[in-house]
DNA sequence: TGTACATCAGTGAACGCGCGTTCACTGATGTAC
DNA sequence: TGTACATCAGTGAACGCGCGTTCACTGATGTAC
């Protein structure tokens, strides 16, 4: 018999989930650093002080929420880039795979490019650790490819991380059409596959 | 003889323009979604209510600080993209007008990068604009360039967003390292050479 | 299986505080004659 | 130049409100025997 939670353990990890689900939302028109922890309580149907049972702070929930979003990625990032084919058709599986993850946790997404930059600085460091990590991951992925023969390691860490900033801008371009009519959407995915193609060229020529 | 702005007009400029001066402040460590609007009548020195002589609310003060913030950019725009020379020097110039434009206006910098996709909707939409013109300023100085001929529009627009969205992101990360020591400033300064030098490679081989 | 005790997620009252906004005001600046 | 009146940037008191945090509590769940 595998141990499962007990009912206590149980009930918390739901309020606690109750609580990232209901910040998340709420964070879909405003930024975290306005975020009240009355608000959330609010929203979750709870009193405002069991807040305190799970998180220090809506920074400290914050942090979590980034653990969230951005653990739900590696599996994209590594389904994107152990993808085998013709560079083109690798662009696009990529930028298609993009547009289905933002069509999916759009709210995610949005927390990401929002908070990035935002005012928590422990949810920027967050972030930060999270990117660099992806950026890791994907300098491996391509140090394996045989176009990268040759690289450098400071050359295949630039292409890493300009790959995963380019991800990140293409998600928040098809986030800003998620709700507009096919055409437009249509028109940022030629766009996004277009970028990411002259990145593809530069990168077959890097060592001319 | 000129028409000077009177007595009372050119204090009211100067209140309006404290009040902008303190919010920038603020906001270098907040976002301008949990900026109070006492908090800046405070660092001014004047009562809560002269806000209301000035601006409507705190994201009125917001879309302001976009037209100061990225206004002040458009001549560098200009610099840049009209920077002659070989393909390699104007990218190093490019990337050193950006790391002394962060040094000289951080404020603005993160200003721009952390409510490009912050909570405001008004102030998002004001920076969505003017990020439009300069695309489309850039892709009209590509057009001109040799290296473009045979370009479609569409090509000349996505290469002038990519510019623009690397640009953006290069001084977010100058303004990472701003307080580091210069050796780790080198550093950054050198991946922005190769990221752009690896785009100019993919844009001379977009035709092939 | 039953009993006695410990744990602890969630409660609800209370607090002091700063917020945005309203209003009637003041007094320096501007204007008309 | 002087006078009488209009304008309006900034004031200061007052308001109702929601905030984060504290505290002692309750009662279901967990544990030891």
């Amino acid at each position: 018999m595998s141990h499962t939670l007990g009912l206590r353990q149980a009930q918390k990890q739901k309020t606690r989930q109750a609580l990232l689900d209901a910040a998340l939302a709420l964070l879909e028109e405003q930024s975290l650093s306005s975020l009240g922890l009355r608000e959330v309580t609010r929203a979750v149907g709870v009193a405002p002080t069991a807040f305190y049972r799970h998180f220090r702070s809506t920074a400290d929930l914050g942090v979590a929420l980034v653990e969230e979003a951005l653990g739900s990625l590696h599996p994209m990032i590594r389904t994107i880039v152990s993808s085998a084919g013709e560079s083109d058709q690798r662009v696009e599986r990529a930028v298609d795979l993009i547009a289905r993850h933002v069509e999916t946790h759009p709210a995610h997404v949005r927390f990401i490019a929002r908070e990035r930059h935002g005012g928590v600085q422990s949810v920027r460091e967050a972030i930060q650790d999270q990117l660099a990590r992806f950026a890791d991951e994907v300098k491996v992925a391509l140090a394996k490819d045989p176009i990268s023969e040759g690289w450098n390691d400071d050359d295949l860490l630039m292409l890493a991380n300009l790959y995963v900033d380019q991800m990140l801008i293409t998600a928040s371009l098809f986030l800003d059409v998620l709700e507009a009519p096919q055409e437009e959407r249509r028109r940022v995915t030629q766009a996004a596959n277009r970028r990411m193609r002259l990145i593809s060229i530069g990168r077959e020529h890097w060592l001319d």
